[in-house]
DNA sequence: TATGAATGAGCATTCATTCAT
DNA sequence: GATGAATGAATGCTCATTCAT
């Protein structure tokens, strides 16, 4: 989750790294890439120097904050395991990972683009975690069969669109997600494919 | 289609529009918004400065490449209401829309951005043959009747993530839509969604 | 001499890459290495944009000088080689060398630095030059057998002491140098060196 | 020799004074004045903070340490006045500065580099003495007689040469010096200087 | 007093846009 | 009209110095 919690910092550096790192969660998550380091740190109410104090640089930065919440998400599928029925274990993740993505711009775009590798590693993390929810489910034969786990990013793309500025209306994404639900409990349905 | 085609145009004013709009959607459909207006001109083997005279700034030239794909799917959704099945018509228009987003990176990025006011027209215009569309189907009882149409461009946005490097698989945006239009076709069996 | 006269500028463009040439000269003559590329546009009266269409980073553009520099010395070695007086030839090359170095404090530092690829090319070039109008001198017994070309830069660092403020006295670089000639002249006396 | 030595320290405070310096000079010597205090805090195994209660400024810990070493070589100069040949003593200074020299880059660079007043004070000292082993060997007929005190650092300028990557060849300081001193050993030789 | 985290002015570089040729 | 050189505001990052702990 933390990327460099190894030596422990002094209180008020600890403090301040949870500022900036909640100033970022926010600016990025209104902002996505394009959020400017300066605001980060007039967000933190701190110099810029201390936010390159604690990440590197602005990707690295950004890479802290998708890994933290790939590893949010991995500890949910994980846990999901444990959950009696398969099919509520598999929506459950989707879920409450998508509830994170609706509230975050720079989350949805890192499903489109290229992942630095300190996100990969996450990435994978959810990918093993995710893979074996998958694998259950379809087990149980309460998910169609030709699902795979790269489907995952794609499925829940759509759920970034409440971005979109005038939002059509505010919790469309759960509409959207419930639609991609029940075309994934149908067994394939809709006849082959075109070319 | 295009925006300013209003007064005629000198034959090679004409001939250059069109290789400036033909170098825009090739570059804009690699890098998305990130493209460079330099990059552009080069491509289209013509200066900066013809750019601009065609185009006033960036974001124009992007939005007349928009607008003019939302046309070219709008013109396919109207021609969609003489196909007697109504389920196919609306179908096959997500085909067609999904088929130019799948290798349009900037296309992908319009799901979720901000449009500007010269693609919204067309936008608009979409939205309501694309609402014919669905309504027919709604109709028919072939589409599921809680769905809206500005649920549309949520559902097409994972088509895009064929953009993340390396793909997970050059056509899996094919079975995303599969998958969606299955979610689609069935009445809502979710169940009541969470919170 | 110059690097990318291959493309012919326009007019215009070529007498601004002169301006830029020009005050970038004065600056890193009077500043090296730590001149700033907004004192370098102000000084040419030009944006800092238009110094970087013409060289693309800082080092790209010290480089550029420096290049010429060596260049001009080597033009001059080679000229000294149709001079009859072996010595006249030998001591006149480095005249001439302390003469743009005495001016010069990025090029005085120069001769510290690690040398940037492009410039390294013209100073092998003045290498090849200066070691014939050595081997002539020693050839003809009037410079010490024991010289080699990689002694001319250490002995002309001190050139560039002239940019020590309060200057000892402004024409001090001249004694320098022929004190220095004259330890070359003569055969080698000093005796055994300590250690 | 260092400059707040006045009011004795604390055991500890002196310790870490000179730690400092030694770290001080490790990094100076490598890396001139572009060296970073934070890596001096760091190889002096002390927080930043403790550099800056030594030395006001990074200048003024630069200076501390050429301070010491132009106070070392005056030293040498006044103890050679006692050595009986003149030249013998002459020379033997600029072969213990150039030893100092060969290994410092921070140091050969202060032979170009306005010096801080702190600096200038110990120059002057060795400026004296360094005066009184030239008038001497002047006086025996064995140094050219129109050679100045404030030559020496021009002629010194050279010995640093070796900081240049890579290296022409390790000990090629000592061929430099060797032909400073054949020069100043004769009587001027060269003949009128140009212009 | 020592520490090292915080600060923020400073600097190289980019790129959409303008305008002289 | 076309060209591409010029512009300069904007931005990520550095590092000497300060100050809370």
């Amino acid at each position: 989750m933390a990327t460099q919690e190894a030596r422990p910092l002094r209180a008020d550096a600890r403090r301040n790294r949870e500022r900036v790192l909640d100033a970022a969660r926010a600016v990025f998550a209104d902002s996505g890439h394009e959020a400017q380091m300066d605001e980060i740190a007039r967000r933190a109410a701190v110099g810029v120097g201390t936010v390159y104090r604690h990440f590197p640089t602005k990707d690295a930065l950004l890479a802290a904050l998708l890994a933290d919440s790939f590893a949010r998400i991995a500890a949910n599928a994980r846990a999901a395991l444990d959950e009696p029925d398969a099919w509520q274990a598999f929506a459950g993740v989707l879920w409450f990972g998508a509830e994170l993505l609706a509230a975050n711009r720079g989350l949805t775009e890192s499903l489109v683009a290229q992942p630095a590798d300190c996100v990969l590693e996450h990435q994978l993390e959810l990918r093993v975690a995710m893979g074996k929810v998958i694998g259950r489910a379809q087990a149980a034969g309460v998910l169609r069969p030709d699902m795979l786990v790269d489907d995952v990013p794609m499925l829940m793309c759509g759920i970034g669109a409440a971005f979109r500025k005038p939002h059509p209306c505010p919790g469309s994404w759960r509409r959207h997600l419930a639609i991609v639900l029940d075309g994934l409990r149908a067994p394939a349905a809709t006849g082959p494919l075109p070319d």
